[in-house]
DNA sequence: CCTTGACTTGGAGTCAACTCCAAGTTGTAG
DNA sequence: CTACAACTTGGAGTTGACTCCAAGTCAAGG
């Protein structure tokens, strides 16, 4: 496989390709007689598995740790188990990040589509839930109080 | 608040805090007589925010155009609006990604800690579980097999 | 009032991860 | 055999997001 196909089929750069090898993200990728590049399905499950982490937010300098302790063999397993069970807690943390972010921006939205219904911004005032002023409705609780 | 309590609430450090400040990701925040950096509650809801969503690897260039959509006014609700949907869904893609990821990895740890057992890594072979080459051991079932 | 340490600003520097470039091959169509 | 597009390498440049620095200001203790 040329490298244009593989750049096609996982919608990436050539020049990114060319630098995940020269860096070690993935190992020296098979050539033809000529030094072209060309993909066997073992090159391209190294691709893949390096678009898939970087995806997940693992620096670079992790995947290349791995390659370089792939390519020392079995004697590294370990040192490879711990790696990847490192990269599993990394990976776990960043996604609960990601959890508590969708939840304040659900919430935010809720806001935010009844806002356009009444053409004005309101949040409840309780600590966590509060975002930002429009503080101006904040006492109509008491005017509200008054009324009666 | 001074700076140097909200650093030390949200681990951040005061660079961070200026820089957030001067490009927009926060307004600006309420200052002493003397111009010094005084964090209400107000600004620290923004500061809040502006970390989780950074977190969540929203690009600084999105909470930008969100606060200054805020400081237009009620008029950019519909913006902001569609601004935070679009927000939604990118991190919902890249959780996905985590998903992925998290899939692969534990597939992965589980072979390794199996590897850590018998001393030696072996893959299935069909295509999408596959991952590298340890492909010598290919024929190990046939010897299986063969023994009994 | 003076020192000392935390704060201020504007601007320059750093780092990760690409991304682009120049100068030189390779390979295919005519 | 000749074009000419697509590939190669080594190295330089860019981008996003900080991070550091210099020179000056503010505030609390002695």
């Amino acid at each position: 496989m040329t490298i244009k196909e593989v750049c096609a089929k996982y919608d990436i750069t050539a020049d990114t390709l060319r630098y995940y090898e020269r860096v070690g993200v993935i190992p020296q990728v098979t050539r033809t007689a000529g030094g072209i590049r060309d993909y066997t399905d073992e090159d391209i499950a190294w691709v893949e598995n390096a678009i898939c982490f970087r995806d997940a937010g693992m620096p670079v300098e992790m995947l290349i740790e791995y390659v370089k302790l792939f390519q020392e063999g079995d004697k590294t397993i370990n040192a490879r188990t711990n790696l990847l069970k490192e990269a599993r807690e990394t990976i776990l943390e960043a996604r609960k990040k990601y959890d508590i972010a969708l939840e304040k921006l659900d919430y935010k939205i809720g806001r935010y589509e009844l806002a356009q219904k009444t053409g004005v911004l309101t949040w409840f005032d309780d600590e966590d839930g509060k975002d930002k002023k429009t503080k101006k409705n904040k006492k109509t609780k008491t005017t509200k109080k008054d009324k009666k």
